[in-house]
DNA sequence: CTCCTCTATGAAAACGTTCCCGCAATTTCA
DNA sequence: TGAAATTGCGGGAACGTTTTCATAGAGGAG
């Protein structure tokens, strides 16, 4: 059906290696019969055979991609940069969703594993026992999540959430609210609760719940009960309900509180008032975690030490403040 | 490095066909010998090469889906519940977008082409010439495109659009607009304007715009010119602009002017007013393409005319109205 | 009891590539 | 100019499976 290496090889007049060569290690071939080679592929429309190409040791091409859950809006930009970026790179993406469970990680990953070259793992609900087993069996990089010794990405929110403070406190708000959703660099670090205190504002915790809507509806409604008037959600989705929620009080946002989100995802922009958030860019964090997993499988296929690019296998992303409508002046109280 | 069939042959002291047999006929094998092959299979942890079993010629295990935009918060719940339906099936997902450019979507599918059994186009940008060729050279399944011959899912909005007209009806409203994106089913068809007709709507059409958050806002400061109280939009983002504008000109959404959605992506249930939208099950739709695909693939390989079980090439998906707060009743005027 | 039919299993080819080896022709160097 | 090194290319094994074909044994019919 599909034309191979070998009716190239007789239509250019060479064997197979030389084929082969001629696309794999083109200075090993004379340019002459490279050319004639390339032309007759080019003319018989053929295209190497990703499952032959792996079958004899090649790798296949393929980077796989583990999220919590895809239709989580935070996570299709990612995808998509991860794609972008990975096809720039000779590579294809492989996706699927763990749900957050372990059972259904551990199915995606059985799904995908023997067709990929190595595994971005977000938010993973392994163990560190089977994480390092798994990252013995092939090249893994995690997100948001540590593991001593497993290559890693790493988001922080210091930088967005510090500038969250400042401009809260520029706008005279004192007392402020984080509806907490276990988010774990958030509920683990205490940098929210020290760039606050640093302010002189005052941060009360709410949570944690799970990060959905509702949780946003259901918190807004104690917001008034600690006397805030700054809400910080755990993502976008939460604000939202928030944002919600206050039109049902009939309160108006942002003269009467100040709502932030967190990932500025598509959310944020097409809110009513728009949605001040912390971003953490999409783009750049799916290059980051690519490259980090592609320099991985490099230095697995034995291509090492051929030079000091030994990059640290930590890298970390940042945020920053994305200041929309849904953030102004602290109501005169 | 990862544990082969002879070696599970081997410990279970059988040959390799037989280990193959168990696990792809486990009829033609032994009851007492396939579990001692299972397991051996089970201790160490093998699971058979995909690379060698496509080489071999049984397909890839993976199909291929390329939509517009991944990013389309319409698209990843369809992308997630085919996931979900094709390992259900044993099959894989491998998802791509187009970016809605022809150059783009023949970079996808020349990325994907040669690792998939068969494929899945949304909304091809490709002329009919260039579908039926790819179409004779690997199952094809198209959804939202009309082409001779290749087998299709098509979205159906008119059941929604109806029910959108009967409750704009109820509610007293005479003069609606609709804000026209380009989406083809929608241009194409009278359908709406006949569902309208038939209540005695009287329905104007803005556009066609591109389908952005932008043009919601620019559109919604036209309905006012129009005299209408009621706006259908072309997806739940433009609707979406459409809400945010008519609180910058001081209308409120349902007391001034209703609106409709369609898509019923996440957009519209967190919106504030939670936004009156036309729903196209994602599950339906993803279930329905992925077996026609899943059909098609069989039908090709050749276990055909085994059954009367050919169904027709053509599948249409329903819509319906999900009613929340962005609709009411007509203002008096 | 013999012959024939099944059934369960093994041996080996084939899928399309890559890459190690070997060979010839050419180039380099003393 | 002769030997050595280099270059360009072909032959063939190997990757892990599936599947056809062959074979040995079991069981049934006559």
């Amino acid at each position: 059906m599909a034309v191979t290496i070998r009716e190239v090889a007789s239509a250019a007049g060479v064997s197979v290696s030389t084929v082969s060569r001629a696309f794999t290690a083109p200075d090993q071939v004379q340019p002459t019969t490279r050319r004639r080679i390339l032309d007759a592929a080019a003319e018989l429309g053929y295209s190497p055979n990703p499952a032959a190409r792996s079958l004899r040791g090649g790798g296949t091409g393929t980077l796989g991609l583990i999220v919590p859950d895809i239709a989580n809006p935070f996570f299709p930009p990612i995808i998509k940069a991860m794609q972008a970026r990975a096809r720039h790179l000779g590579y294809t993406v492989l996706v699927a969703d763990s749900d957050e469970r372990e059972a259904d990680e551990l199915a995606a990953i059985a799904a995908v594993s023997k067709r990929v070259d190595g595994l971005i793992l977000w938010a993973s609900t392994l163990t560190e026992g089977r994480l390092h087993e798994l990252a013995g069996q092939m090249p893994l990089v995690v997100v948001n999540r540590h593991v001593p010794g497993i290559p890693e990405v790493r988001i922080s929110l210091s930088a967005g959430i510090a500038q969250a403070a400042e401009q809260l406190k520029a706008y005279g708000h004192r007392r402020c609210v984080f509806i907490n959703a276990s988010r774990a660099e958030l509920s683990r670090g205490k940098s929210i609760q020290e760039s606050f205190k640093a302010l002189d504002l005052s941060l009360s915790e709410l949570g944690p719940y799970e990060p959905r809507f509702e949780t946003g509806v259901h918190a807004a409604t104690l917001v008034a009960a600690h006397d805030a008037t700054a809400v910080i959600a755990h993502n976008d989705l939460v604000a939202l309900g928030v944002l919600h929620q206050m039109a049902n009080l009939g309160m108006s946002v942002p003269r009467d509180v100040s709502v932030i989100g967190i990932d500025d995802t598509l959310l944020a922009s097409v809110s009513t008032p728009s949605l001040t958030t912390i971003r953490i860019d999409p783009e750049e964090i799916a290059t980051r975690a690519g490259d980090l997993l592609i320099e991985t499988i490099a230095r697995t296929t034995g291509r090492a030490g051929q030079g000091l690019e030994v990059h640290s296998p930590f890298v970390e992303i940042g945020s920053r403040l994305i200041p929309r409508a849904s953030t102004g002046p602290a109501p005169a109280h």
